[in-house]
DNA sequence: GCCAACGTTGGC
DNA sequence: GCCAACGTTGGC
């Protein structure tokens, strides 16, 4: 069973969104960055897990914990010109973009920062979050970071 | 609001 | 295929 990480902007859309939305479950699209999309086609898998991180506020931090209950499937916000995620480049025929469908598991007892993350740095190894400059919003997490992240979230913060 | 890092675009 | 310009992401 493999292991991510979500980044969604909680003004956009935030783990509570998820909790209430039909049956705790949202597609996970307008996602239109290649290795991203590589991630979300080829990579999740349905009972997958993956951190759900809140980026873009003055705390960013993983914040909860939601489960691939979909694999990889078209993105077809791509091909509706309405939608924000529009892409003329993409086609029923030919889709570029691809989404999974994932389902709210639980909250975190407390959110665990990014300032922490790095604090931590050398026992997360190469973690694809706290490399410099990455924007990916969808990204691998190895077994052992994964169990980190969930010790940290067992103790009191730093 | 600033800025660094990065991806994409498009001219050549 | 190179590279400058531009747009976006996202932490601070």
């Amino acid at each position: 069973m493999g292991y991510w990480l979500l980044k969604s902007e909680p003004q956009t859309f935030s783990l509570a969104d998820l909790e209430m939305a039909p049956d705790r479950t949202t597609p996970w699209e307008g996602v239109r960055n290649y290795q991203a999309r590589n991630f979300l086609r080829d990579g999740l898998q349905v009972g997958d897990e993956a951190f759900f991180y809140h980026s873009g506020t003055a705390r960013p931090a993983v914040v909860g914990i939601v489960q691939v209950v979909r694999a990889g499937y078209p993105d077809t916000t791509a091909w509706d010109p309405a939608s924000p995620y529009h892409d003329p480049g993409s086609t029923p025929d030919h889709p570029r973009w691809h989404r999974v469908d994932v389902r709210f598991v639980r909250r975190l007892r407390r959110a665990v920062t990014l300032a922490e993350l790095k604090r931590y740095r050398d026992l997360l190894g190469d973690f694809a979050l706290l490399r410099p400059g990455s924007r990916l919003s969808v990204l691998p997490v190895t077994a052992e970071q994964w169990a980190f992240i969930l010790e940290r979230e067992a103790q009191a913060p730093p």
